[in-house]
DNA sequence: CAAATATTGTTGCTTTATGTTGAAAATAAT
DNA sequence: ATTATTTTCAACATAAAGCAACAATATTTG
């Protein structure tokens, strides 16, 4: 066992793949020796390798919803590390539904001894795996292609939290609409996690703030001043005036 | 003890990893005297010990119930895949928690129109991304190792349900006792998904009839007659007085 | 105070890890 | 197809870490 090697999960779990060049040039070694501690790892499924990178083990899932997890991917990974750096270790956290929050999840396991409350069974079922950490499914019946709840029994759980941070995306972002949803289902559970939360985290991907979406969407309630904007790209300048209360943090491509 | 073993404690848990020389450095004596001191400390678990440096003990990533998913693993698909045979679509099923029951989820995402009800966070998931499945998600509060929920959400859930199958497992069969599970709260949850099914189904790996487990176990309420039994090998004449009101399903071993 | 005990540093040697080189394999480009 | 580029792998040389035995120093105990 090496000593890089812990450094080597993280980066695996967090990017979902990365490539020898980079994992030597983040630890400061050469590639060879890269191969050669990742090699006992393989052995041991803990990771995979194909050529030129190596990538999670993890497997499973094609289903719609994980469809949406490949899309975006990079950006989406660079996001939730950014956003897991904001958490510490023993905080307390609402994580809603939604691919980016998904990425978040991921990223999230390489904190520790966390309270979650989630109405995403996808968010919970990945934390909860984490010795230590205190999980919160919210609600009971899940919706059939992402595995989220809005029934009443998830409101009532939220209530009854009182979190650190909410952590939230948004389908798009518009300059005088603000963070648009689908659903209002959505909207209703983000709103509930943004009132039991001292801060807010909307975690949303350059690409969020360009689409321009045909169909019709809902406006997020406003977030308190100093919320937290996580994207990956600095957002064009017409955005300003929606972000001017917010703090924004832009999340570098990554290194090691 | 050392006096320079709090230090070391922290300086491990705060960087996660240290080298020997580093350590010697700071506490300014040699490095032959760090590894001395450290021996003890890994002897204990406090830390763990690889060339070149101290590594935190917490083994960051190695959910018991992971490693557990890939014992027996083509034990449990096999046995997995016949128990989605018995399964129709447009069945409504109650599912328990444990890695045999992980294998199960997995099979049934090719059934259609499945309505599931289950307290493992991991099933939920699984099971609610295809599309026509109505999936519940009994109980809020997770435990940690496999996001299973005990609480009294989990069982207020169940009791509103009728299903035809209960699908179950079991940490062992005992030829007396019977199928034995390790703690109360399955116990009382397989209990519950027992009452409201019309007939149960018991999926468990060979391995279990002969692990003679010295830890104390807990018997299973007793299945109604008829109920299923699937495993992939065919048990002792010693369990023959357990397995006579039931149907004994053998999975044959499959490819892949 | 002296003897016993524990702690630490030093030395020489063994084991392990790492970097470099060059050839083979795989992938991408033409 | 063929060639070019990148990635991998094996082998060797070297540096670094670990280990055991002994010597020197401090600490406790009778």
């Amino acid at each position: 066992m090496s000593k890089y090697e812990t450094a080597i999960r993280e980066a695996v779990t967090l990017r979902g793949s990365v490539t020898v060049a980079e994992l030597a040039d983040a630890l400061d070694v050469s590639g060879q020796t890269v191969r050669r501690i990742i090699k006992p790892m393989v052995d041991r499924g803990e990771v995979r390798k194909v050529h030129g990178a190596i990538v999670s083990a993890r497997s499973e899932m094609d289903p719609p919803f994980l469809a949406r997890m490949h899309e975006q991917q990079k950006e989406k990974a660079a996001i939730a590390a950014m956003v897991a750096q904001l958490i510490d270790d023993d905080g307390i956290v609402a994580i809603d539904t939604g691919s980016t929050s998904a990425y978040v999840a991921q990223a999230l396991r390489v904190r520790r001894n966390l309270t979650v409350v989630t109405n995403s069974a996808f968010v919970a079922s990945t934390l909860s795996m984490i010795e230590g950490n205190r999980v919160f499914m919210a609600g009971s019946r899940l919706r059939d292609h992402d595995g989220a709840a809005f029934d009443r029994a998830a409101f009532d759980v939220i209530a009854g939290f009182k979190v650190d941070y909410a952590i939230l995306s948004a389908s798009e972002v518009h300059p005088e609409r603000g963070f648009l949803v689908q659903e209002q289902c959505e909207k209703d559970i983000a709103g509930a996690m943004m009132e039991i939360a001292s801060c807010s985290v909307m975690a949303v991907d350059g690409a969020k703030f360009r689409d321009t979406g045909r169909r019709p969407l809902l406006s997020l309630p406003r977030m308190l001043d100093g919320s937290i904007i996580v994207t990956e790209a600095t957002p064009d300048s017409g955005f300003n005036d929606l972000l001017k209360p917010y703090r924004v943090e832009i999340a570098a491509a990554q290194a090691g």
